[in-house]
DNA sequence: CGGTGGGGTCGTAAGACCCCACCGGTGCCTTACT
C-alpha cells in the first residue's frame, strides 16, 4: 500500500501564491505526466482548480482533460471523486492511471461489476487515503452509505467528467445526474470541476446551474478543427439516401481514406447499412446496444486494432473510444442536435491529418429525431406521483417516500419515477432529501397544481430540444459557410468563410454580402421578443437571425419581417 | 414524425391497395435464477 500523498507541508497550494501554483504543476506535468507543452486551455484549468476555484472546462477531445485532475489530485489535499457516465470509461481511467500510479496515488472504480465486499473496502481505501481517486456513475451517489463514506474521507476535488452527460441525460434517461448539485452539497462542497468536450452557451449554463457550482472560472479552448472536412449530400428519397451513404462509404475506403464510423439513428439502419458495406467487400460491423456484451468488446477491440474498414453504429458508439486515426465520420441520418453532431465528428482526424465529416441528408429523417426529443409525462401521472408523496406524509411515515415504494404503488419502471420527482422537485413541490425520499414541500401546492407546473416545465424542456432539432436542420441546409455555421452555434465566430466545406468550394458561401453592418441585433445581443420572451442573437446571415430564447430554445427569424412588425427589442441584459 | 407490417377489401382470382397500430436511442443498478 502506497501511503496517502499528500502537500508538502511547508505551504498548502490552495493557498500559495500563483507563481508556486504554477511551477508546482509544470513539474507535475512534466515530471510525471511527461508532457512537453500544455494543450490550450489546459494550464489555465488546472490554475483555477488548484486554487480551489469551481472550473467549467470545455477543451477539445484530446486535449488532456485527465491531465487537468491528476495534477489536482496531486497538487490539493484530499482525494478525488470522478464522475464518470459508463463503466467501460471508468475502467479505462483506473489502467491508465494505474501507470504513474507510484507518484501520482492509487486510482479505483466503484460500480456494480465490483462484489459488495470489494466496493466497501474502495470506500475504505478512499478514507485511509491509500486509494486517491475514485471513479463511479451518478447512480453510486444515490446510496446514501457511499456518499457518507466519501464525505468522511473529504475529497479536496469532485470532478463531473463528461459533463454535457448532465444536461443531456439528466432530464429523462438517467435522472440522477441532475442530484448532482445536491450531493455536492452534502460533501460539503469541494471544489468542483466540469469538464467537456463540446457544450454549446446554454449547455454550459446548464451544467454551471445544476451542479450549483459557484461563481465558476469557465475556460473554453478554441472549437475549430480545421482538418475535417464538412459536407452534407441531399437526397429526396430513401432509397437514394441509402445509396449515398453506401457509394461514399466505398468511395472513401476505395481511396485509401479510412477507417471511418457510420452513425445511424436506429439499430436496425446499422445492420442493413453493415450488412450491405460487408456484401461489397469491405471489412464493416455494426454496433448498438442491443448487442450483447461479448460482441460489443470484440467489435470495439477489432476496430481499435485496424481489423475494421467501417464500424456503423447508433450513438452507443463513441464516448471513450479513442482512435485518432479516424478518417472519416459519415451520418446516414441527422443527430439530434449541433451538439451530439459535433461530438461525433470530433472523433474523426485526431491525429490532426485530413478528415471528413458527411451528412447523408433527406429532411424527413428529422422526425426520428423529434420523436426522441418528444416526451412529456401525462399530466396524470405527476399528479398521482404528487399525492402519494402527500399522501405518505399525511399518514405520518416521516420516512418519506422513495422510487422503490413508488414502483411498488404505480407499477412503472424507476427512471420514468425518478424523472417525475425531479421535475416535482423542480416546481417546488417535493424536496429531495439525501438519499433522494421525497418529502412535500411546506406550503408547496396541491398535487394536480404541482403536476401542472410540472408538465409545463417539461414542455418548455421538449420545446429547447425541439428547437436543437432546428438547427440541426438549419445546418444541413444553410448554404453559408459551414463551419461558420457550426462554430457560431458554439458561440466562436469564424470572420472568413472556411475553405473546407461543400458551400466553400461551391461558392454559395461567399453569395451574400453577410448581414447589414447597421443592424441593431449583433451576435450575442440580448433581446426581448413579444411572443417568445427573452433570448439572445446567436447568428446572423443575411436575411435571418437566429435567437436562442430562455423558454422556448433556438428560433429562426426572418430580419425583414422583424423590423417590419417590430418583433423585437434589444434589453438591457 | 415517418417507416413498416398485419389484416382487410376489392371480387374471376391474385395481387394491389388502404388503413391502422406500433415502433424507434443512450446505461447505470438490483434481484432472481442458473
Amino acid at each position: 500500500m502506497t501511503p496517502r500523498q499528500s502537500a508538502p507541508d511547508d505551504d498548502n497550494p490552495a493557498g500559495a501564491t500563483a507563481s508556486v501554483r504554477t511551477r508546482r504543476i509544470r513539474e507535475f506535468a512534466r515530471d510525471v505526466l511527461g508532457f512537453e507543452e500544455f494543450r490550450p486551455g489546459q494550464e489555465a484549468a488546472m490554475q483555477a482548480v488548484v486554487s480551489g476555484r469551481d472550473t467549467l472546462a470545455v477543451l477539445p477531445s484530446g486535449a488532456g482533460k485527465t491531465a487537468v485532475y491528476q495534477v489536482a489530485g496531486q497538487l490539493l489535499d484530499g482525494p478525488v471523486v470522478i464522475v464518470s457516465p459508463l463503466i467501460a470509461l471508468q475502467r479505462d481511467q483506473v489502467e491508465r492511471l494505474a501507470e504513474i500510479e507510484d507518484r501520482a496515488g492509487r486510482a479505483a472504480q466503484l460500480n456494480s461489476t465490483l462484489s459488495a465486499g470489494d466496493q466497501r473496502e474502495v470506500l475504505e481505501s478512499l478514507q485511509d487515503g491509500t486509494v486517491r481517486f475514485v471513479f463511479l456513475a451518478p447512480e453510486q451517489l444515490t446510496k446514501p452509505e457511499v456518499v457518507d463514506a466519501i464525505s468522511e474521507a473529504k475529497p479536496a476535488l469532485f470532478v463531473v467528467d463528461e459533463a454535457h452527460c448532465v444536461s443531456a441525460w439528466g432530464h429523462d434517461f438517467r435522472p440522477d445526474y441532475l442530484r448532482l448539485g445536491g450531493v455536492i452539497e452534502q460533501l460539503g462542497h469541494p471544489t468542483v470541476l466540469a469538464l467537456t468536450a463540446t457544450a454549446a452557451p446554454p449547455v454550459r449554463a446548464e451544467i454551471v446551474e445544476r451542479l450549483e457550482m459557484r461563481d465558476p472560472e469557465v475556460v473554453v479552448a478554441g472549437f475549430d478543427r480545421p482538418e475535417i472536412r464538412l459536407e452534407v449530400d441531399h437526397y429526396a428519397d430513401a432509397h437514394g439516401k441509402e445509396q449515398g451513404v453506401l457509394d461514399r462509404v466505398l468511395a472513401e475506403i476505395g481511396e485509401g481514406r479510412g477507417p471511418g464510423i457510420v452513425y445511424s439513428a436506429t439499430r436496425r439502419g446499422t445492420e442493413e447499412i453493415a450488412t450491405q458495406l460487408a456484401d461489397r467487400g469491405l471489412r464493416a460491423r455494426y454496433y448498438h446496444a442491443g448487442l450483447n456484451k461479448g460482441d460489443r468488446e470484440d467489435t470495439q477491440r477489432a476496430w481499435m486494432e485496424d481489423e475494421l474498414d467501417v464500424v456503423v453504429a447508433t450513438t452507443a458508439f463513441g464516448m471513450g473510444i479513442d482512435k485518432p486515426d479516424t478518417r472519416f465520420v459519415i451520418h446516414a441520418e441527422p443527430a439530434d442536435s449541433l451538439d451530439s453532431y459535433y461530438q461525433e465528428i470530433g472523433r474523426a482526424g485526431r491525429d490532426g491529418r485530413p478528415a471528413l465529416a458527411l451528412l447523408v441528408y433527406r429532411q424527413e429523417d428529422l422526425g426520428v429525431r423529434r420523436f426522441f426529443a418528444a416526451g412529456i409525462p401525462p399530466e396524470e401521472e405527476l399528479k398521482q406521483v404528487a399525492g402519494l408523496v402527500q399522501a405518505a406524509a399525511a399518514a405520518g411515515i416521516e420516512d418519506g417516500v422513495d422510487v422503490k415504494a413508488l414502483r411498488e404503488e404505480t407499477g412503472r419502471a424507476a427512471t420514468p419515477l425518478a424523472r417525475d420527482l425531479n421535475l416535482l422537485e423542480q416546481v417546488a413541490a417535493v424536496v429531495l432529501d439525501d438519499d433522494g425520499t421525497a418529502h412535500p414541500a411546506p406550503e408547496g401546492p396541491p398535487p394536480a397544481e404541482a403536476a401542472e407546473a410540472a408538465r409545463e416545465l417539461a414542455e418548455q424542456h421538449e420545446r429547447m430540444d425541439q428547437s436543437r432539432v432546428e438547427m440541426m436542420r438549419g445546418y444541413a441546409e444553410t448554404r453559408d459557410c459551414r463551419r461558420q455555421f457550426l462554430l457560431g452555434y458554439f458561440g466562436e465566430q469564424l470572420d472568413e468563410p472556411c475553405g473546407n466545406c461543400d458551400n466553400c468550394e461551391s461558392g454559395t458561401a461567399y453569395e451574400d454580402a453577410g448581414p447589414a453592418e447597421d443592424t441593431p441585433f449583433a451576435v450575442g445581443t440580448p433581446v426581448e421578443h413579444s411572443e417568445w420572451g427573452a433570448g439572445a442573437v446567436m447568428r446572423l446571415e443575411d436575411d435571418r437571425l437566429v435567437v436562442l430564447f430562455d423558454e422556448v430554445g433556438y428560433k429562426t427569424l426572418g430580419l425583414a419581417a422583424v423590423t417590419e412588425n417590430d418583433l423585437l427589442r434589444a434589453r438591457t441584459p
